[in-house]
DNA sequence: GTGAAAGCGCTAACAG
DNA sequence: CTGTTAGCGCTTTCAC
């Protein structure tokens, strides 16, 4: 908690104050806060002559101080788990198109995926005072979680936490992964193989989907499940895992778009094509799995719902409109594209 | 059972301060802060009871206080134009990276690219005073960023600009497009068209090596550029622009990676393959040029490079040690893949 | 070592 | 409408 602190040499020029502006255009200060804050009840003259200061000495307003007598910052906080997942864009979008709505300004912040940089970040936005908290996919420990509720309102975006504390928005990542199962099965397969997110925010749950759906349709014996990431290379590490075993499944269910495109490459070194050997089937539908060259079959989460629904929950709290948690849960759908196929009539043996 | 307020409009929680964790010690406020901030000459029997109480009230220092009286943030405040470009995840690293040995927190936004928002994106971060401002490939007009340099260190990442008063780092732009005009002409390749990034953040220069090179190469003739952006939808229908003339290139250079492989969706779709019928280079090196599906030559910059050395010129600024403007230019180079090769024999008519 | 006092730039509540 | 007066939570003197 005791932060580094060099002390250095003060910079600055000094920026100018309400105070100077008020001078400037011979009113009070009062007069000119009012004038800031779009108040009534302010002559058409002192208005102008006011705004006319501020443009001449370059004032804005300092939103530190404002937010030290308010007490509020109107800030919202946002930490990203992963900013090289283009699904994160999407969420965003949402975040932002309703913040300004709104009228919050939003920060974003990354841990890298790293749980203890994560917690960093989150730290250091509840250090400055944001009034609301959305959390894409964090990694860290429910505790953290906790103890963020205990301050600001929180919401947890896709993942399942059993934080109570919090409100959250998943997509229905048992449903998904249904949708991924099922589609396999349809297409006659039955040895459908599973990369899981390793630790990844809702991997657990995506994994789980997976089981049930494999079980229900009767294929238990099937099951079959590699430890994963939520990354290129965590799905590269996956299938290669795969591959080392025997039978070679006919389709593989990876955790997230990202993932199956590093499945699919690992595939393609081992000579497999997809989907004529292999099937593969990504989750989040990101842009990445609409290039033609990848057209990746994939569950569709929507990214920018998710984040508005974040942000609408954030907003009741701070408005106190209510204070018991709010879960919504938003049902993903199956996009088909070329690289799930049916299974070959003769299952290629490795070399 | 963590206690609340319950339906309380705006402000809300009794978060505790300073004040609190004196009493809660039985020491001064001033005790309080010189634990806080790690200063020496606090008997180790008291710092010991400021620890725990700041423990047990989970009390978090209001930076925002701190701020205000120290009047600066120690942050630094970063505008993204387009968070869905993986390039920026790699300039995102190098600025974390660095900035965490320097002390500094980083607080990010984004305008999605649009120039009204980015410009609100960065007055936002300038009310809240950060310490210093990096703009990553920012569209904004010169005038917003000279504004900007008048209050607070300003580097501008990825753009080359007029305005005299900010440190700059960029990619040797002149000189990626170089590599890949000659890589091209290397192969054979005469009739090279190129798809430029439109108004986006170092388009024109890239434009211009690329007229450059052309003419240096004697192939003054055959240039041919069209419009398009810095987005795969820019790439797709400057490819359909390029698609609807006479004669077709063997060789298109696009203004980076996202806009090359809307390029070669807008091929395929037309019947025409890569790199057979038609080669294609892109720009950044991005983790999607590197997908095997895709495999695109392109020009590498070094993402994290320019993050940190952006970093690092601010924090020149900020501790006086330069005042005079820094402009550093980093070297490309070209990573060769299996989009390009020589040109077709026959070029391939349309229909 | 400790505690009291003076602000940082702003808003809010009143009195003129 | 204006000017005055209190703070917001913290750091920073400067006495003790």
């Amino acid at each position: 908690m005791p932060r580094r602190n060099v002390v250095k040499p003060a910079p600055s020029q000094p920026e100018p104050t309400i105070l100077d502006v008020a001078r400037k255009a011979r009113v009070s200060k009062s007069l000119v806060s009012m004038v800031i804050r779009g108040e009534e009840g302010v002559s058409p003259k002192n208005r102008e002559a006011v705004l006319q200061a501020i443009e001449e000495l370059n004032y804005r307003p300092n939103v530190i101080a404002r937010s030290l007598v308010q007490r509020r910052t109107r800030i919202l906080g946002v930490m990203i788990s992963d900013l090289r997942n283009p699904f994160f864009g999407d969420v965003v979008s949402g975040i932002q198109m309703r913040a300004e709505d709104l009228g919050y300004r939003v920060l974003f912040n990354t841990g890298e995926r790293v749980p203890n940089l994560e917690e960093a970040a989150i730290e250091s936005l509840l250090e400055l005072r944001v009034d609301g908290l959305i959390l894409a996919a964090p990694r860290v420990d429910d505790t953290v979680i906790e103890r963020a509720c205990r301050v600001v309102p929180v919401v947890v975006l896709n993942r399942d936490t059993s934080a109570t504390c919090s409100d959250s928005v998943t997509n229905d990542n048992l449903a998904g992964a249904r949708l991924a199962v099922e589609h396999c099965a349809n297409l006659g397969h039955t040895r459908i193989a599973h990369i899981d997110g390793g630790s990844g925010a809702g991997a657990g749950v995506r994994r789980e989907g997976y089981l049930r759906a494999m079980r229900q349709l009767g294929l238990e014996d099937s099951i079959v499940t590699v430890e994963g990431a939520f990354t290129e290379n965590g799905g590269y590490l996956g299938a290669r895992e795969l591959l080392s075993r025997s039978p070679l499944p006919t389709a593989i269910f990876a955790a997230n778009d990202i993932c199956a495109i590093g499945a699919m490459k690992a595939l393609e070194e081992a000579g497999l094509r997809t989907p004529a050997d292999v099937s593969v089937v990504g989750y989040d539908n990101t842009s990445l799995a609409t290039l033609p060259q990848i057209s990746l079959t994939s569950v569709q989460q929507f990214g920018a719902d998710i984040g508005r629904l974040g942000l609408e929950c954030i907003f009741e709290r701070i408005e106190g409109k209510r204070s018991t948690p709010r879960h919504e849960v938003v049902a993903p759908t199956l996009v088909v594209r070329a690289s799930t196929g049916p299974p070959p009539a003769k299952p290629k043996a490795l070399r």
